[in-house]
DNA sequence: CCAGGACCTAAGCGCTTGCTCAGTCCTGGG
DNA sequence: CCCAGGACTGAGCAAGCGCTTAGGTCCTGG
């Protein structure tokens, strides 16, 4: 059964409680991941989580607030990740290092929530949409800071800001889509090989 | 009603015979690209363009032909753009810019028939997932070659080919996620841009 | 020892889904 | 004029959907 493998998936969850809700967000994450929130039924999640349909909705009042709980979570951990790396020491390079990296990484090591958290979006209700949005945003300006203070600094070469945040927010996203565990590539490898290309991109890669 | 929208969006697949098959191919696209492929009901489509919900039946098989159809006929002209800039004359670094260029503006222009491509693999069935992959295979090739060429000839400094590739690759794919046409950069803008922030990813960025 | 709440299930309700089919309409060749 | 055949529709089927309800079983504290 799949019952381990959805164990497996819920050691991100390790906080949430109690432990049957913990098995199901583990189950829907992986359910959703590898269909499509549209295309998992709450049959489904429930049986990865070894228990009844019905159960579900003990722990929560719909399929909805299933996907807006990993959404929410999934976004905040981003959302940390990208201000500890905006916050830490050093040049505008060192920054921009340090954040496509653990960024890039994330959404590797992670990719299953990742994948959830970025191509899922318009199946959230719109105020749970709103509320989304609004941690996406924060994220976009931590990275631009840290994109304008190398411009600033005379640092980088960009000549446009916004649009090579978005490129870099783009390109580190979407590793969610093509990433897979049993590729040749480890998700440490993947931040090394994206924080040098990004850092090409703004023109200011180390000799 | 959405009709009309549903015309235009037909023109893309102007040499779709007959006129009610090119009806529904735009219908879906249209309501595939806004929905999601497991989102959008039959009769959605067949609504869209103007049909009863039997009509579809007549000019397509199931849903998932017509998802098919408009994942082989985006996928040919994906690679063939991609041909078009890699047998271009002149150096590597200028069948770099033209294939970024070409390919992410198209990206843009076509977003809502590149969201259903890149987007929905999923959905097909094991048989047309396979012939699918063999064209994205082709165009990862020919991107591959262009880098190759300029890492041999010394235009670029590049330390990961096939890793580069994939991450160009996925910058420009990424697009039709991100992008909205009342955004306010241009498809010919975003392929600009585009084309100058992968030269500098290949360490060959002008001057 | 048992009251009461937390947790879970079997059964199933009302609805929507992809898809079918008998029959109607329309067009063009004889 | 007829009528063959393709395009299309109205009605609807079987299956599957999200979710609810009635009723159990267990654990805990008094």
């Amino acid at each position: 059964m799949g019952a381990e493998r959805a164990d497996e998936a819920a050691g991100e969850w390790a906080e949430v409680a109690p432990d049957a809700a913990q098995r199901l967000v583990g189950a829907a994450v992986e359910a959703f991941a590898e269909r499509g929130y549209h295309a998992t039924t709450t049959r489904d999640i429930a049986g990865r989580a070894g228990m009844s349909p019905a159960a579900l909705y003990i722990h929560y009042k719909t399929k909805e607030e299933l996907l807006y709980r990993i959404s929410v979570t999934g976004h905040e951990r981003a959302l940390k990740i990208m201000t500890a790396a905006a916050g830490a020491e050093g040049t505008a390079a060192d920054r921009l290092r340090c954040a496509v990296h653990a960024f890039a990484s994330w959404h590797a090591e992670r990719h299953t929530t990742a994948r959830i958290i970025q191509y899922e979006l318009k199946a959230l209700s719109e105020e749970h949409y709103a509320e989304i949005a609004d941690l996406r945003r924060k994220t976009d300006r931590l990275l631009r800071e840290i994109i304008q203070d190398g411009a600033d600094a005379g640092e980088f070469t960009v000549r446009d800001v916004p649009g090579t945040t978005l490129a870099v927010l783009s390109l580190c996203v979407d590793v969610a889509r093509w990433f897979t565990a049993d590729g040749k590539r480890t998700p440490d490898q993947v931040g090394e090989l994206y924080a040098d290309l990004v850092l090409g991109m703004v023109g200011a890669r180390r000799p």
